[in-house]
RNA sequence: GCGAUCGUAGCUCAGUUGGUUAGAGCGCCGGUUUGUGGUACCGGAGGUCGGGGGUUCGAGACCCCUCGGUCGCCCCA
């Protein structure tokens, strides 16, 4: 027989299962938590959107758009793209849906993105992120709000210690336009002191050589103009604005003056998020304001900011996760005793309780199913030869035990499932086993039908 | 796209300068033991050594190509 080669999963995806499914949920749910408090409203977004959605507010020459999407054409012509970010598609669905009636409208999301990148740790090519925008808040209360946000997102998730919040501005279009020019000045004036990246740089995204990590290139940064002397005044005092409200709400930041943004789309404030635990995948949260994006899509002129942070990254700096484990494993002493069994795994379930049905095996089998899941303590069903069981069949009993507290017969966990067995059954009998660590009990159905 | 490094059982790895039927631990399956089943002991299954080509009497080890992982660059969350 010929043997046929296994699929291989394509490059830079992955199955999250096990201990980084638990990672991944459990920031998906802290955002989630945290997004209310915040009286953030939650979007669900279409995965693929027509590629100018990408291409124009990205902008044509950054690399996310020229030589990172997964563009394609559908089979009816038209050029769709995998989303590579989030900003972009709540911007075209603003729009769409007439939104405008909400603002300032406070949104957020979370779900895949697609790059076409070399994949690293911390870096696929189906990676996910948390998402929160508010659109159309031009004032500096809005980026305040959003800062706060992910600061506590931050802090609830335990994962706050060597995060340090990065800040910076861009100014205003002009400002911005001028700082622009000034460093494209400058740094035309040291073009040969420059590597071959930068130069290239000089070319595509001027602004990213000031935050180079060549050697060379930090003189020629170090000594590039600030933008603080191209703000105009009203840029200067937004910024002010900024950074009082974030000083009154208690969020620690640093001024970051060699902080930009790779997107065109980006105005006034710029931040990150930076940890120093994850190599050169640092950062793990970041976003700024990008009040001209909407208006690149055909819409009217409007204020906007927003962040997005991976949600795989976030996983990786939580402590360990503990398990879920069920509360208590139902085993059927005998096969004559699994539908009895199984009614009590539905009474048990419905009161609340995480159970799991042992339904592999013989007894020890199951037994030994029930310790490697975890689960606290075990709940064993036997016929009953007293005939004081559940009536309707011949009668069970049923016996628990908490492998743990060998000692401890009369443990919570034993009344909290006695307690849960009560809304589907009388429990008319219980006592303590001969063995010392169990309880027996025989249940009855306490509405007959 | 560039550079470095790795790829042996389901998992983590060992396999000495190329040399007979490729090993261990954990896990899995079966059995014995045990205080309700933790533990301990015995046995078993499972590998075309990522894939393809080459050098050689002989390759898991050497060479080339290719596909993946990891780290860095680029870019970015």
């Amino acid at each position: 027989m010929a043997k046929i080669q296994t699929p291989q999963p394509v490059r830079g995806t992955q199955d999250i299962f096990g201990e980084d499914q638990e990672r991944f949920q459990h920031v998906v749910e802290t955002f989630e938590r945290v997004r209310r408090l915040y009286g953030f409203k939650g979007v669900q977004m279409p995965v693929f959107e027509p590629t100018s959605v990408f291409a124009r507010s990205l902008g044509e020459t950054t690399d996310v758009v020229s030589k990172e999407m997964y563009s394609f054409e559908d089979r009816g012509g038209d050029s769709l793209t995998l989303r590579p970010e989030f900003t972009a598609g709540i911007s075209r669905a603003f729009l769409t849906n007439g939104w405008q009636q909400h603002m300032p409208l406070k949104l957020s999301t979370h779900g895949p993105l697609f790059r076409y990148e070399r994949p690293q740790k911390g870096r696929y090519r189906q990676f996910h992120q948390l998402d929160a925008e508010i659109i159309g808040a031009g004032e500096a209360a809005a980026d305040v709000e959003l800062l706060c946000f992910a600061d506590q997102l931050l802090k609830e998730l335990g994962i706050a210690d060597g995060v340090t919040l990065q800040l910076n501005t861009l100014g205003d279009a002009e400002s911005r336009d001028a700082w622009r020019d000034a460093l494209v000045a400058h740094f035309q004036a040291h073009k040969a002191g420059l590597s071959k990246d930068s130069q290239d740089r000089l070319e595509r995204n001027p602004l990213r050589i000031l935050d180079s990590k060549e050697r060379q290139d930090r003189p020629i940064a170090d000594s590039a103009p600030d933008i603080d002397a191209y703000l105009s005044s009203e840029a200067k005092e937004f910024f002010a604005q900024v950074t009082e409200g974030l000083d009154a709400c208690g969020v620690a930041w640093t001024r970051n003056s060699r902080l930009v943004r790779g997107l065109d789309y980006y105005r006034h404030t710029a931040f990150e998020f930076v940890t120093d635990r994850l190599g050169a995948q640092g950062t793990v949260l970041a976003g700024g304001r990008y009040d001209g994006l909407i208006e690149s899509l055909g819409g009217p002129a409007t204020p906007a900011v927003g962040w997005a942070a991976g949600i795989e990254r976030l996983g990786m700096l939580l402590e360990e996760p503990r398990p879920e484990k069920p509360l208590i494993t139902v085993i059927p002493d005998d096969p004559k005793d699994e539908k009895v069994a199984l009614e009590i795994v539905s009474v048990l379930r419905r009161a609340g309780i995480v159970t799991d049905f042992a339904f592999r095996g013989n007894t020890k089998k199951r037994f030994t199913l029930a310790t490697k899941r975890g689960s606290r303590g075990r709940l064993v069903v036997t016929a009953d030869e007293s005939g004081k069981g559940i009536p309707s069949r011949q009668g069970h009993k049923i016996r628990i035990n908490e492998p743990d507290s060998f000692e401890q017969a009369n443990s919570s966990l034993i009344d909290v499932v006695l307690e849960a067995l009560k809304s589907g059954y009388n429990v008319v009998a219980h006592e303590r086993a001969e063995t010392g660590y169990a309880v027996d009990a025989v249940l009855q159905a306490s509405n007959i039908e």
